[in-house]
DNA sequence: CGTTTCGTGACATCGACGTGACATTTGTCG
DNA sequence: CGACAAATGTCACGTCGATGTCACGAAACG
């Protein structure tokens, strides 16, 4: 489902907040303030912030500039206590997708939430299976074989090749893995992500020292060829 | 060229500051208090504001907070003696993009600087790939073939062969190379852009001496052409 | 309680990069 | 035309970050 991120430095507010995303099976991220909202925007990587517009540290116009000028596009939905015009057009000319002040209603939040996500583009597929060479793997099936040999792959090792598989061909970060195949909750170092590439090559390649297929870009990410 | 307005008190510093500024080839416009600060922001319409914190007549956060709520959105670098925490809070609060505390190191300043002139102004799209005479380049995957053989660039050759394929047959100056290939904790000098435009040619040009595409525009900066 | 999976750290290695020295070219001005 | 300075080309070297690899311990799981 969405990941959704609320910014909001009113505990009461980001309790109900939370509480009703959560009731709607969206993943919720929160942050308190501006400077951990925009770390959490590039970290997460969610479909959608909420965003109050007075916070501490980095205030809600700062933050939506910042992530706008770095070419996020992530929906965000204003929030604030501040009903004047003139905030609305300043919040939507800085990038805000939509504005809610406060006091709303839930009913009308989720129903603003539901609007921006449809309009978001849809999360890219990820195939359920890949072969090449002597190589099949089923992602539904958490199946995989080399040639007659059955492989057992763990579940970070079917995630990983599932992302990579995904955008065949195409240079995958060390951050995108991590934000694709591992969830919010651990998000390890991106040394932890060499270290599943290199168990991935230990199966499928047929030399770990020149790998033929799990390619790496040096300084950018890994690629999946064949 | 990008213009900046320098307001501070202190004679030494400003000097310094615009000697830096002037060097690395910016227009520079001074002010030595705040009064004539705000009013050089309004008249001048500078692209960036470095705006010491400690201003006689109006101070650098009245300077700051007055011009945001007129909607100015030039970005404002904060300079200050005191390196609180709180002081940087209310200076972001207050409009401020990004803080620097003396005493400080000029190529840390000159980064920032850079950093802000580059998120102010809008991105530019990349292309994702160049093709011409018998040249392939593939900017997603990371690839890159001279007819049949595959050519080996590195990280940095691809984003200057990019930047400069955005541009096809514009001259694009070695700080504009700077600005886009490198991040900002890494300035080198310009010369280091003439080693990648050396080691790029020595893989695309069929000879050196007498390049066809990757030309070299004395005293501006390099193009490319097919 | 044993097994598997995972994250982390240590260590070695490699590649990309920045810098400086020197050669060469270009532009300028006498 | 000729000399000089600045800009650029070229090369080699040292450094540092990025990556591969391994081993250990913690956590998850049955």
């Amino acid at each position: 489902m969405s990941r959704i991120l609320v910014v909001e430095d009113d505990p009461a507010i980001l309790r109900g907040l939370s509480d009703n995303l959560q009731a709607e099976s969206y993943d919720v991220v929160t942050a308190r303030d501006g400077e951990t909202g925009y770390r959490l925007i590039r970290e997460q990587q969610p479909d959608l912030v909420i965003l109050d517009l007075m916070l501490p540290k980095l205030g809600g116009y700062e933050v939506c500039r910042k992530v706008r000028e770095e070419g996020v596009s992530t929906p965000i939905l204003m929030l604030t206590a501040r009903g004047e015009e003139s905030d609305r057009v300043l919040g939507l000319d800085l990038g805000a997708d939509d504005y809610v002040t406060k006091p709303f209603s839930i009913r009308e939040l989720l129903a603003r939430v539901r609007a921006l996500l449809r309009r978001a583009k849809p999360p890219q597929p990820l195939p359920d299976e890949l072969r090449f060479a002597d190589l099949v793997v089923d992602f539904k099936r958490y199946e995989a074989r080399k040639g007659d040999t059955p492989l057992k792959l763990t579940r970070k090792e079917f995630g990983t090749l599932q992302l990579l598989a995904a955008r065949a061909g195409e240079v995958v970060t060390r951050d995108e893995l991590l934000n694709e195949v591992w969830d919010y909750h651990n998000y390890p170092t991106t040394r932890t992500v060499d270290n599943h590439i290199a168990s991935l090559r230990a199966k499928i390649e047929e030399n770990t020292a020149e790998p033929q297929h799990l390619l790496t870009v040096h300084g950018v990410g890994y690629r999946l060829v064949w």
